[in-house]
DNA sequence: TTTGACTTTTACGTCAAGGTCAACGATAGT
DNA sequence: ACTATCGTTGACCTTGACGTAAAAGTCAAA
């Protein structure tokens, strides 16, 4: 039990290369295990792992990532710190509720791009 | 009327560089006017500018905005193209609802981070 | 007419996020 | 013993999307 993932392991389920995941090792997103020099990631590294590219689909830089790891493992006890860091916070989820906009936008603009496309298709077919 | 945009009105209104807009129109996304050497941006040209914006926030590159670009002026006439249009749409769209979903998640999860903050906030201020 | 704000082109610089290549070690199968 | 597969480090390379600096033209206001 507490089973360990190989690193292609996770390349081949995550579809990313070995030096990404040794590149996000070196930026300091994740910390696996070793034997010997050969790395092990406990499923904990493989949920971390799921979060960081979820970081990354939506557009967010490692700095960003990291940043909000820091602030899982280690949230700000200090009161300045703690304005700051919701200040940022509410930056963030403006930022992405544009960006969900934008993405409900370009959704719409898609589906009217689809029924251009059914509609020319329409017309050839009925010219064949 | 059909009034004239300065490249620099459009850089402060979108809050971007000339350098930017020039690397657009390079890029063939964008085609001002010119009076001599001198940009001339026409309404059209900055609704196109806005549509370009919003693809880059949700993470479309110059490529791809190209492209849409591209179909919007210029839509396929042969069936295969059509095809290969639409299949490449549902991709996109199929994209753009996993991204949609990663920012809901992350943005409950800002929730949660928020939430955190205040307890803590509270605590501290209990403390004083 | 000089200053200031704005514009142009050309060209090299930068930064993030990996890609790629070399050179090598450990382990398992034939 | 040989080969394959998987792992390692280290170093340089690439790509996209601009930044930045140089050198110069235009035009209005003071």
């Amino acid at each position: 039990m507490n089973k360990y993932y190989s690193i292609t392991e996770l390349t081949r389920e995550f579809g990313i290369s070995t030096r990404t995941l040794r590149f996000y090792e070196d930026e300091g997103l994740i910390h696996p295990e070793r034997r010997g020099r050969t790395r092990l990631f406990r499923p904990a590294d493989r949920r971390l792992i799921q979060e960081i590219l979820r970081g990354r689909r939506i557009g967010f830089t490692i700095a960003e990532i990291r940043e909000i790891i820091q602030v899982y493992k280690d949230p700000p006890g200090e009161l300045g710190q703690l304005q700051l860091l919701m200040s940022r916070v509410e930056e963030k989820r403006e930022e992405l509720r544009q960006k969900r906009k934008d993405i409900d936008d370009t959704l719409t603009e898609l589906d009217n791009v689809e029924e251009a496309c059914l509609t020319r298709l329409a017309e050839i077919g009925v010219g064949t």
